[in-house]
DNA sequence: ATTATAATATACCGATTGGTATATTTTTGC
DNA sequence: GCAAAAATATACCAATCGGTATATTATAAT
């Protein structure tokens, strides 16, 4: 790993959380400067300019959330077990330093207007991600007689992303995390529901 | 109403939907002043700063909103009824003008980390007053024995609105409805399971 | 219609924006 | 340890930011 590779790497690190916290428009190149200690000349010496860090950042947001959870998940074996991850972790979404500004694709989501296409593109790509992982975890789940197989695989994922998203934002806006943990209770009872 | 009074509302008006789209940040006197057809001078004549013209705009993106939604529950007279406008109003949110954009809730969240306090307090206030709104109405039905009253009040607030602001984001985000109308289509079902 | 006043437009301000050219320092292969 | 090359810092750029002082125009009362 050459210098320029770990300045880069480096960068990405320093600027992700401040991306997540004030977004795309709110950050500016002095911000980057602040977070990493170093030059403009710096950045712009790893990076063409301010989108290509935000890119980068974004990947680095979404793939520090995916790894918790995937982590968390194969330290179980049923597929409920593995679904009840998800309301356990974002119970606690505030105790993780890559999730306390909330989650990078409603973060995005907000600024995605079309004034940053490839922004919303990859927002779009992540919650697909998001999306298909739920999916497959549910349908392993019917194949191995875990769950139930006359549920609704769709609306099954729709709501439970629903769930988190809004929770998490209710949580951003008011500061109260009552909410959040009344819609994670609710949330692992649906969950347990589709048990088999 | 004077003229001043006039081009004031005017302002908030073409101004309100940009804020919704672009954000606080991602809005300048520019954008303000295309929207708007007026001149820097004027739009300053008739507001101390860009803030107060935020402030504003929320307040009337918001109060579109709740004027829209009780018009709406006003056409009903049971409880469960009145609930079910929800989920029927954001099914067909993006033909709404004023939410188009998504809710004026949300958009101000991710943007209301510490760096505008003021549209922070705006959008939990807001947020506070959709609960309560809500908490209410099941209160009112569970009154008039339209509704179980041994529901969880706020964890059944907390679902419904977690609901709605889950699903409004990943249309914003991938442009598809489908996720909305299968979370809608669950939310009708909940709100019909409180009946008694 | 005239005049005082209110409302809008014009022209400017310093600060900050994203970005670049160049100088200086630090790695790297030998 | 010494060049060549890569990486970082410095100093600048035009454009835009939010905001203001002043000039001009439109409104309103007489």
């Amino acid at each position: 790993m050459s210098k320029a590779e770990r300045t880069k790497q480096f960068i990405i690190e320093k600027s992700a959380p401040v991306f997540n916290t004030k977004g795309y428009a709110g950050t500016s190149i002095n911000d980057l400067m602040h977070a990493t200690g170093l030059t403009k000349g710096s950045i712009y010496g790893n990076f063409e300019n301010k989108d290509e860090v935000a890119l980068a950042s974004f990947d680095y947001n979404f793939e520090k959330v995916v790894t918790f959870i995937r982590n968390k998940m194969d330290a179980h074996t049923s597929s409920i077990d593995k679904l009840l991850v998800y309301p356990e972790t974002y119970r606690d979404f505030l105790k993780l330093p890559f999730l306390q500004s909330g989650c990078p694709i409603n973060n995005t989501s907000a600024e995605s207007d079309d004034t940053h296409p490839l922004l919303k593109e990859k927002a779009a790509k992540a919650l697909q991600f998001w999306r298909e992982r739920v999916e497959n975890r549910v349908k392993i789940g019917i194949e191995n007689n875990e769950i139930k197989s006359d549920i609704n695989i769709n609306e099954f994922v729709s709501v439970l992303i629903s769930l988190i998203q809004g929770s998490v934002i209710q949580v951003k806006v008011t500061g109260k995390i009552a909410p959040l943990n009344a819609t994670m209770d609710f949330l692992e009872r649906i969950i347990l529901d589709i048990k088999k």
